[in-house]
DNA sequence: ACCTGAACACCGTTCAAGT
DNA sequence: ACCTGAACACCGTTCAAGT
């Protein structure tokens, strides 16, 4: 038939976006389908592939829009009287984010790539956007660049653990209640031993 | 046809979960698929549903041998001089097992059961079980149970955490070199804050 | 230029029919 | 009793054909 320019290009883009959105929300990546998709914005299935590599460009593409959103919330989050305290401040809001949108989320984890394909550089790059956030907020009380990377790896990966275990149903060793007291319990312990390191260093 | 008994149940029952591990191991679950276990060994589709209700309860069962073996290599552990080191010791080979069998391993968060099922009884055991064997270590250096449990959690996602970001390719903000140095860092600066804790409890 | 929809090569799961 | 294989209801992706 040819709907010709009932919709724009980005608009199409938008609709696309959004019912795979509303798609995960409701049931994970399990729940995404191209054709599903289609039908929820009552196009046929090949109108995707005019703006989509394909699915993994897709879902690549939200991916990158929630790490636009959790960078945006961490940078919302004020400074606070002292370095730790900031960690703690962005950590819960980190913990957050990953509960206000816990499909979204696994979305991370869920998705592979097919064996050969790299993740692209502009993903790499929000990737690194977000940690270093972690780094600054950091970089008062560990001077060295080495240990500031560690250490804000080491807390990112834990609170990533915390939430994954939270969410994921699966290793539900962690309920999502006593996620956010793990958290502090994790960011408080693990920066008083750092602090008691520096001091040893020190003298 | 009827192949009648060239196999026994619990012969085809190896066979299926053989060829399943297989799989699972060359692209991880999006490499399993029913028709391709049967055509591997030889049967049609429809026989796998003889020996398992279906593809969930498969792979759930695969999943539990796969804590058993994780299980059995942190029995194996030996107990250090110190609680801190035997739960270095039990990080380590944790971190070590699922380097050894990445696919295997992400097959844990990979897999969803479908939104109404949960996770069986002996599932939730064999998980506890695991944290269990960290509790037993922490036992002597913390005595209150609520510590004890917290902790324990506490490292075990934050190890998760870590092997997570390094076998996932996808949040690949730590290296699978990096991966024991930050399992060391984190194990020793957490226990190290928890005492200092501790002793300000004491005094 | 844009979109369709049939086509191809796949899925998981069921179940009547065969041995 | 055990296993088959056709059938059903799905997939992702491509591309000739239509407007």
């Amino acid at each position: 038939m040819g709907r010709r320019s009932v919709h724009t290009a980005d608009e199409l883009r938008e609709l696309i976006l959004g019912a795979s959105t509303e798609l995960i929300e409701a049931n994970g990546l399990a729940g995404l389908s191209a054709r599903e998709i289609a039908r929820r914005i009552g196009y046929s299935p090949g109108t995707l592939y005019n703006i989509f590599e394909n699915l993994d460009d897709l879902v690549l593409t939200i991916e990158g829009r929630l790490l636009d959103r959790l960078d945006q919330a961490l940078g919302d989050v004020p400074p606070a009287s002292s370095p730790t305290q900031t960690v703690h401040r962005l950590a819960q809001a980190y913990l957050r984010f990953t509960h206000e949108n816990p499909k979204l989320w696994n979305l991370l984890f869920e998705h592979h790539l097919p064996p050969g394909r790299e993740v692209p550089a502009w993903y790499q790059t929000k990737l690194e956007g977000l940690l270093s956030r972690v780094e600054n907020a950091l970089a008062p009380v560990l001077t060295r660049s080495d240990d500031k990377r560690r250490a804000a790896r080491v807390l990112w990966a834990g609170v990533h653990g915390i939430t994954s275990l939270a969410t994921t149903d699966k290793l539900s060793i962690v309920s999502t209640e006593s996620a956010p007291a793990l958290v502090d319990d994790l960011v408080s312990a693990y920066l008083k031993g750092l602090g008691e390191k520096q001091d040893q260093l020190a003298t």
